[in-house]
RNA sequence: GGGCGCUUAGCUCAGUUGGUUCAGAGCACUUGGUUUACACCCAAGGGGUCAGGGGUUCGAAUCCCUUAGCGCCCACCA
């Protein structure tokens, strides 16, 4: 049978997915052997495959795979998340264009929606994984809104309440209007963006003059409760216990004192706008100001903002810059930087808005987390991302944890009165109730005098129990699975989910646990493209996942993303490097095809140089297997991955098949086929992680295997010894075997052609590799000789000379030209070398070693230009 | 405003505690080759004042200072 030239990826990825599927390879059970587990971080529900999620994925891939040939019980748990912001927007946006508005809905409607949406989109994502390779334990596929995910966020939420951690509170929040819910802190993005600073003229009650006041937002005036000077300003010292008249609004305000306000910006003078800033708010509550929220929930103007009512905020800023210059109390307006606050999720300008929100008091529970990764507990990669870490641990805030959204876990608070302390918090309305009556001491109440409040959780307060609930470790903490799988060995995510995420897991493994939820974190890289742009649907920049896995097949891809991902460093994705991982999968099926090709004779001895061959190849082997070993053990998934790369195609291809192949339609013996065979094997294995499919494929065609024997669950190659003199001969060999190419290339001497080589035995010289130089040099002879070849080309190797006869003329010029340059710099080399060495704090001052080996160049310089120069004399 | 990091070949990046193998890899490039596994191939080759400047040292890509450029995170100055 032949092979074709060209390996096809996809009908071989598809064969070998469904052939571990049903073979159950994935599948992990609790048993004797070490636990190595990775939960996923669950993407979006709704999502579609990115190539960050490639990126993620393969390196998780490639983690798990690796562990379960290393004998782990490996266990990568997949699963996706809710994602009540994205996804309650994409069902928003999806009746919006049915012509629903979510407003006509009620909860229970609406949430129909959102699961039927759910049930069509969901998942998508998770069989693009399957595609990639990804060799997840399906069986144990979770997602956030699940039963028992579910009831485990309500139990924890239940228990921090309990605990006093959870608390309600009046607070001035950030306010989406586009989602109309608030976001936690770290959900807002701020951006810089070029905005105008207005000065506005405030009228001094009872008098003629005028205040004027910087602002960026004119349209809050109409929220404006008092001015704020600094005590210590003398130039506004006559304005104290004043008031002023807020233009538009003509209300009087008073100016108030405050050593918060910076006498250097502006005009020296603050409006004061508690509703609508956080400063501004703190200043209302210490001077006990009146509080005016203009703004509806979607940052239209309320009827504070009198004939601007229901007008958006923005709109509001350009008509009443007009309004205030017609009636005169616009006096200039300067363009000026600020930041502004914009919604991670809808790219909305954030409203600071005063609500009633639930917090979660962040501080204690920081505490051990903190620890733990400064102690190297929980050890973070690339190490970089500590010092973000503790600054983000160490000055932590609360945690506002509720969202106006319906998608989500509803927060089990149940309210039986109109008063801001009137509820309960309980597991269910059964136990809620029975907690509003004792509480009340009213057994009248019934379940009808109870209301859920209808906001729900914020997302990641489900995702921060993931490694933890997964293994339903939070309802049943004592269960097998989660004592046998938990903590869980390493967490493959993006930087930009740190403090979201990363953080919070911890802090809930040490709280429910005791114990972290992983022991490594490896910080993946942003996937940039060429020109270093963010990729992005907006821009469309971003490649089409699955388009390039069909293009390159996911061997291909996996290894093209792999080529270039240092930890934590951005990849700058390009469309080649596929092609490259692409070419490498090809390169490695032709190699293949070679062997497979070859035809078996037991009756021929192993030719000498096959048997040295196998033998350097094997340790060689076994020196890769080392750096794979440095490398996978500090994450730098990269270069284990081009380790693998040139022990395949140049060691493996491009030396060892070259010396055992047998020439053009010869058998080859037994003993190094089989040998061959052994070594494609162990290539195999450690390629499996990067290329899984292609790894496989050629694993079967090798010989039939049982369901036992599939690579997947093979065992990776044993350390043996390396015999390091082998690979340094080996060394020397390829020097020599390069220089009988180089002169072949010059003097146009065809391959086909055989010639003689000389050896010029000054030092006794390995000859273990002679049969291979041989072989690869197609050698007529190879002899060694007591003097110089008259007539001959030569080259030199370490201290010994090599000569080529040739017939014809040897360019005499030309030869005394190159031995000439050799010549020269040789002695160059040799003068600094021995200026080092007559350097007195030189020998006095650098470690045996190196003044050893400064004595060796100059004794290997010396020999050399000893040649050299006799070379050049018999030639002249 | 505070903190962290980066700048090495045309591109993307390695370069552990200064000193064998320190100026490297992959890709790209140049030249030559190939009826004999693979043009997604083979072989050979060119290419860098290690961002600029200063210092410490017998010795600096590596340590210190400084300048410039870039990136990230954090922070309530209207």
């Amino acid at each position: 049978m032949s092979l074709a030239t060209k390996y096809d990826a996809k009908s071989v990825e598809e064969k070998w997915y469904s052939y571990w599927m049903k073979n159950n390879y994935f599948h992990s059970e609790v048993d004797e052997r070490e636990a190595y587990t990775i939960v996923i971080p669950p993407p979006n529900v709704t999502g579609v495959l990115h190539m960050g999620h490639m990126l993620n994925n393969t390196i998780q891939d490639v983690l798990i795979r690796r562990a379960r040939l290393k004998g782990y019980n490996a266990c990568w748990v997949p699963g996706t998340d809710h994602a009540s912001i994205a996804t309650e927007a994409k069902v928003v946006a999806k009746l919006k264009q049915d012509g629903i508005d979510k407003n006509d809905l009620t909860r229970e409607q609406f949430l129909e929606h959102a699961w039927e949406w759910t049930h069509k989109h969901g998942g998508i994502i998770l069989e693009q994984l399957k595609k990639l390779g990804a060799s997840c334990d399906w069986d144990r596929t979770a997602f956030t809104m699940d039963d028992n995910l579910s009831a485990s966020v309500i139990k924890v939420f239940v228990d921090l309440y309990n605990k006093g951690l959870i608390y309600r509170g009046y607070r001035m929040i950030n306010w989406d209007p586009q989602a109309k819910t608030t976001l936690s802190d770290e959900e807002v993005i701020y951006e810089e963006k070029q905005g105008n600073l207005y000065y506005l003229q405030y009228k001094i009650e009872d008098s003629d003059s005028t205040l004027t006041i910087a602002t960026t937002r004119p349209e809050t005036i109409m929220g404006d409760t008092a001015i704020c000077i600094n005590p210590k300003d003398e130039r506004f010292a006559h304005l104290k216990g004043k008031k002023v008249i807020v233009p538009i609004a003509n209300r009087a305000i008073p100016i108030i004192e405050d050593e918060y306000v910076d006498m250097e910006f502006g005009t020296g003078c603050l409006k004061v706008t508690p509703a609508h800033d956080p400063n501004d708010k703190m200043l209302g509550d210490k001077h006990k100001l009146d509080v005016i929220d203009i703004f509806n929930d979607d940052a239209t103007l309320n009827s504070f903002g009198l004939h601007y009512e229901g007008k958006d905020r923005f709109v509001v800023r350009k008509e009443i810059i007009k309004e205030l210059e017609l009636i005169g109390a616009l006096e200039k307006t300067e363009t000026h930087l600020n930041k502004v606050g914009t919604s991670e999720r809808t790219k909305a300008v954030i409203e600071p808005k005063l609500s009633d929100q639930w917090f979660l008091k962040m501080e204690g529970l920081a505490k051990p987390a903190l620890d733990a990764v400064l102690d190297k507990e929980v050890h973070l990669v690339p190490e970089k991302f500590v010092n973000t870490y503790r600054h983000w641990m160490e000055n932590v805030r609360d945690w506002n944890i509720s969202r106006q959204l319906w998608w989500g876990h509803q927060i089990p608070a149940y309210f039986y009165g109109d008063g801001k302390e009137d509820f309960v918090v309980a597991e269910n309305r059964t136990k809620a109730l029975k907690l509003a009556k004792e509480k009340t001491k009213n057994d009248a109440l019934t379940d009808n005098d109870l209301t859920q409040d209808p906001d729900a959780l914020d997302t990641w307060f489900s995702s921060w129990l993931w490694p933890m609930s997964v293994f339903n470790g939070v309802l049943e903490p004592d269960n097998k699975e989660i004592n046998y799988y938990y903590p869980t060995n390493d967490l493959v995510t993006g930087p930009d989910i740190i403090f979201f995420w990363v953080a919070r897991m911890i802090v809930a493994g040490y709280h429910y646990r005791g114990e972290k939820p992983f022991s490594n974190v490896y910080f993946t890289g942003i996937v940039r493209d060429k020109q270093r742009r963010k990729m992005s649907k907006q821009l469309g920049n971003s490649p089409d996942a699955l388009a390039l896995i069909d293009q390159f097949g996911a061997d291909g891809v996996r290894v093209g993303l792999l080529l270039s991902a240092p930890a934590g460093n951005d990849l700058m994705f390009d469309e080649d490097l596929c092609k490259q991982g692409s070419g490498f999968v090809n390169k490695i099926w032709n190699a293949f095809r070679l062997i497979k090709g070859w035809e078996v004779d037991s009756s021929i001895e192993q030719p000498e140089s096959s048997t040295i061959a196998v033998a350097w190849y094997k340790s060689r082997f076994q020196e890769a297997l080392l750096e794979l070993e440095d490398s996978y053990s500090k994450y730098r998934i990269s270069d284990a991955l081009m380790t693998t790369y040139k022990l395949i195609w140049d060691d493996f291809c491009s030396w060892l098949l070259e010396m055992i192949k047998p020439s053009y339609g010869s058998p080859i013996d037994a003993k190094t086929y089989q040998e061959a065979i052994a070594i494609l094997e162990d290539n195999l294995k450690i390629l499996h992680p990067f290329a899984p499919f292609i790894s496989e494929e050629i694993w079967q065609q090798i010989t039939d295997r049982s369901i036992e024997e599939a690579l997947i669950v093979a065992t990776w190659p044993k350390p043996e010894p390396i015999n390091e003199n082998l690979i340094k001969d080996f060394d020397v060999a390829a020097e020599v075997v390069s220089g009988i190419r180089t002169i072949r290339k010059e003097k146009n001497i065809s391959f086909k052609e055989t010639i003689t080589l000389s050896v010029l035995n000054s030092e006794k010289l390995t000859t273990t590799f002679d049969s291979v130089i041989s072989k690869l040099g197609n050698l007529e002879s190879l002899n060694y000789v007591d003097e110089k070849v008259d007539g001959a080309l030569s080259f030199r190797v370490k201290s010994n000379e090599y000569f080529i006869p040739i017939s014809g003329a040897i360019n005499v010029e030309d030869e005394i030209k190159k031995l000439t340059e050799e010549l020269t710099y040789t002695q160059g080399f040799l003068k600094s070398v021995q200026k080092k060495l007559q350097n007195e704090r030189f020998v006095n001052n650098a470690p045996d070693q190196v003044i050893a080996n400064e004595k060796k160049k100059e004794a290997d310089a010396e020999a050399k230009i000893a040649t050299l120069k006799s070379s050049l004399a018999s030639l002249q």
